[in-house]
DNA sequence: GTATGCTTTCGGC
DNA sequence: TTACGGCCGAAAGCATAC
């Protein structure tokens, strides 16, 4: 058994992402409240706050968010409420991204706005170096793109990501091996990734706050409270041990749409009506990406927010839009058979994607 | 028992 | 007091094959 060596890892985050985007393309907004929203179209100001800037942080504004509340907390502020631009978004980040592979020797980015850089070589392995190098990618990024990014360094993924949330915004905290676990213990235990609500509340219910709290708890207890996997894990994450790898990603192995219905209903001609678009727009980022799938997914937002999902793996793969809404339509009656909640919102997703074989047509359609 | 595949839920951004 | 998006990947939970 080889013993791996030492890593040093970097999160780079660029903080506040698309209410920054937005500030940079109209300098105007920067020193007031700035909202980006996803509007679901349902009512004037019904959706979600996506990503606030810091002022509108400072008067209680958080992602996810209904705008009709952040509205409230803001209410005679003078503030800038915007809908998402994705697509400029999408460019800024492509652009990052590009300048960030510079400066690691493996860059795996994480949704739009994050990337873990794999920096041992580049540091040769001095955690002095590695600084460097994060004020050197902030330095490029800030001046190529006008934007600021938080980044975290550490012996692996899950110290850097903590670390990078510790100093925020536009700043660099750099953790050694040796100071990990003072660092950590005195954070709450949902900083860490993988502890959500629900397990949060579980550790709350044992009297675990702290992080070091949880390390302090046999592994024992936690595998059996929380079972073999999550158990080991958090036993592991309480003392900073993290042995995943910085890899780059491909394109997404899913493509997936979703809407919110003009009004709850459980019929289901409305309801096709709706992921028949969906269907048609999915299968046109297929057709792009010259894929097939092999299964097919869809997921119903209930009334009461509650999610239902439901998913059939095809015999073969195809690219046919007809089977794709076939399928879906199936797939939903089987969904409102098994519940009888309203549905809010509903989607569309294919997985299972494969590049696409020349269509081999039967003899019958060749004829016809 | 282990490996693998499928469906559903969880949770981050 | 309530209020409420649109993505994505990981993991849980279960079934089947060997």
């Amino acid at each position: 058994m080889s013993k791996p060596r030492d890593r040093i890892i970097m999160l780079f985050d660029l903080d506040y992402f698309y209410a920054q985007v937005e500030e940079i393309k109209n300098p105007a907004i920067r020193n007031k409240p700035v909202l980006v929203c996803v509007y679901s179209g349902r009512t004037q100001n019904s959706g979600v706050v996506s990503t606030a800037n810091y002022i509108a942080r400072s008067y209680g504004v958080r992602s996810g968010m209904p705008i009709v509340l952040a509205k409230r907390k803001l209410k005679d502020i003078d503030s800038v409420f915007l809908p998402v631009d994705h697509d400029n978004y999408k460019s800024a980040s492509d652009r990052v991204m590009a300048i960030l592979k510079g400066h690691a020797d493996t860059l795996e980015q994480v949704g739009i706005d994050e990337a873990y850089m794999e920096v041992t070589a580049k540091a040769g392995g001095e955690y002095a170096r590695a600084r460097e190098l994060a004020v050197a990618a902030k330095k490029e990024v800030l001046e190529r793109e006008g934007l600021t990014a938080s980044i975290g360094i550490g012996p692996n993924k899950l110290v850097a990501k903590v670390a990078a949330d510790a100093n925020k915004p536009d700043g660099i905290t750099l953790v050694r091996p040796e100071e990990v676990l003072a660092f950590l213990f005195p954070l709450p235990v949902d900083r860490l990734m993988g502890v959500g609500k629900k397990t949060g509340e579980k550790l709350e219910a044992m009297g675990v706050r702290t992080i070091g709290e949880l390390a302090a708890v046999s592994v024992q207890r936690l595998r059996e409270e929380f079972g073999d996997s999550l158990g080991t894990f958090l036993h592991n994450a309480s003392k900073g041990m993290d042995e995943e790898v910085v890899h780059e990603r491909g394109d997404a192995d899913s493509i997936s749409r979703i809407a919110t219905l003009k009004e709850d209903t459980r019929d289901l001609g409305a309801i096709s009506a709706v992921t028949d678009v969906l269907c048609a727009e999915v299968h046109e980022r297929l057709r792009q990406r010259r894929l097939s799938f092999r299964a097919v997914g869809v997921v119903a937002i209930m009334r009461d927010l509650s999610i239902q999902t439901r998913s059939k793996t095809l015999s073969e793969p195809t690219d046919d839009l007809a089977v794709l809404r076939r399928t879906t339509v199936e797939l939903i009656e089987k969904l409102l058979k098994e519940s009888n909640k309203y549905v809010r919102r509903a989607g569309v997703k294919v997985s299972g994607l494969v590049a696409e074989k020349r269509t081999q047509r039967s003899l019958t359609s060749f004829f016809q």
